[in-house]
DNA sequence: ATTGACAATGAATATATATTCATTTAATAT
DNA sequence: ATATTAAATGAATATATATTCATTGTCAAT
């Protein structure tokens, strides 16, 4: 008997994300993202229904991935807070930069017709780390007393739009870029 | 003779950008957005000559109010710098917020298959004040001596953020918001 | 070495969606 | 009023792309 290949569903998930990157979730046809596994198309489909379901478990598969990063990755309590947070926003940039269309391929996958129901309802554990930060921070009156949304925004803003053009060539992710950036947002984040 | 009625352009237009923002780029269907515009199929065709046409000429359409509008809004030289960048911050939120759909549109489409050779090569002058401003605050000294680049990822990216939590209700762009969000963004940049 | 079971293939088919066009409708000129 | 012309319509058609399935290839057990 032959077994499923364990590395298809990887190679697929692979390809579907390079392809993403060419040509944006409009242009995804499930020929080419055969051709670019190097497999037949049929063959996509002894490991997903449909096309959907091949979407919706690349997206469910990215967002973990996230999520047990971003847990892994959380910073001795004893450290100061700057410090905390400085790992955080190092990690973030770089797992970003590294993962840049996945994640980009999640934001847009969250408002297409291709998201199913129960896709929805999947959790969202991935800030919940910076908001402890934030939170603790504003109570030891470093940080800002604004509202964590509007603190996330900065954050979350700079990081997305460091990491495009880290992406794309037009910055080089060395610890210079790294120490310049954390820079920026801890300025406009400390009271 | 019946003449082509000059508001359908601008209500297909609307109605695909509508669309989009419910279903994102890969769910624009023809007969949908005929359906949101409330016209025939058959009538996009009198108007434009395919879909590909249509969206390029959409895009184009919202990439000049774009520029239009930041080359309109620019300020007073006489008065202070903080004050003059204030004044960008505060129309460029404004205006990302009101027009939040046309600008996601607009970035989705620039690497999605739809876009042609021609409509790339189409004009970007918008950010030209704000890379100006950065120049000058930077040369007194006022602000840090950083890579514009990486200056404009902080400004645009907490625009971007903000704005998108304003569009989708969960902020409210009252004046203590601009002032807030603008101090953020000041302090990040201020030497 | 042979066989059974399933993976892999890709041309054929089904389906979704863009586009056309015969017909109807409405505005303007005479 | 009537004729003329082009816009508007939407069912019919063409096209693009997802999915199926008959066939072939490959592994693992005997």
């Amino acid at each position: 008997m032959k077994e499923k290949d364990p590395n298809k569903v990887k190679a697929i998930f692979e390809a579907t994300i390079n392809l993403f990157a060419k040509v944006g979730l409009s242009g995804l046809k499930m020929s080419e993202i055969a051709k670019e596994a190097s497999i037949a198309s049929g063959t996509i489909y002894i490991y997903f229904d449909s096309k959907e379901k091949l979407l919706n478990e690349l997206y469910k598969d990215s967002k973990q991935n996230w999520e047990k990063l971003i847990s892994e990755r959380l910073v001795n309590k004893q450290l100061p807070l700057k410090t905390r947070f400085k790992a955080i926003w190092e990690e973030g940039l770089k797992f970003r930069t590294f993962e840049y269309n996945k994640m980009v391929f999640m934001e847009q996958f969250t408002n297409s017709p291709f998201i199913s129901e129960d896709t929805k309802v999947f959790s969202n554990k991935s800030i919940q780390p910076i908001y402890n930060i934030l939170n603790e921070g504003k109570e030891s009156l470093i940080l800002k007393d604004l509202d964590n949304t509007i603190l996330l925004c900065l954050v979350y803003g700079l990081l997305k739009e460091i990491s495009f053009y880290c992406q794309s060539d037009n910055l080089k992710l060395t610890k210079e870029l790294i120490d310049s950036t954390f820079l920026l947002c801890w300025d406009a984040l400390k009271a």
